[in-house]
DNA sequence: ATGATGTTCAACCATCTGGTTGAATGTATA
DNA sequence: TATACATTCAACCAGATGGTTGAACATCAT
């Protein structure tokens, strides 16, 4: 859903974790490392990035690895793509009609 | 900031304010009119729209028009480009890797 | 001047958010 | 078995967020 992707990309720290991720596959404490906070707001984050559908989650034993689904950043990242286009169209059109009214003066 | 950006944009309500501003100029209450919620509450948006620097507003005598303002929209569809791109070149570095490992077997 | 219109400001409220700490759970290791 | 490790769960807290209402402000129309 687009709106969970959004919301848990507009937090910072999520999107360092998911740049981490983007190095390979982590473990919770390896992800958690380079940030001041505690460990266990890092897991909360990575909690909403997981259901958000960013982050894919695999135990093995009592190590959780985190890897990236960047498949989740789509919805979010055509949303852009379209409201680019969108407006690219616009300003082309505004700009056309400007030379239009240029031309008849 | 991309930081403002998003998080302005990860409420449905302002990029329903958004896309409402993509048909063109808008008055305040024109803008709140199609809302269940109150005016006060739609005006409370447009003012993060607009500190976001995604909205201008341009005031004649009591009615303040406001316009989308697409330039603001780069950042964040820039970020989210980057990131595409470096997934899909992560990607085919994976599959570039599994087939070479197939040929070897 | 009066009153209606367009908008914001201010105070308030419930809920969400991002963080904390301490305990619980599950797993590896001595 | 006892202990250390990896992680989550639960309770709590301060501050942000998204909404409300009522008053204030500025402007237009009568």
């Amino acid at each position: 859903m687009l709106n969970g992707v959004l919301t848990a990309l507009s937090d910072p720290t999520r999107r360092a974790i998911m740049t981490e991720l983007g190095a390979g596959e982590r473990r919770v404490s390896d992800v958690a490392a380079p940030f001041e906070m505690s460990l266990n707001a890092v897991s909360k984050h990575v909690k909403t990035l997981e259901r958000a559908g960013l982050v894919r989650r695999r135990r093995v034993g009592r190590e959780h690895f985190l890897t990236a689904n960047p498949a989740a950043f789509e919805r979010a990242a055509e949303w852009f793509d379209a409201q680019r286009k969108f407006w690219n169209a616009r300003l082309d059109r505004l700009e056309h009609l400007m030379t239009e009214e240029a031309g008849n003066e």
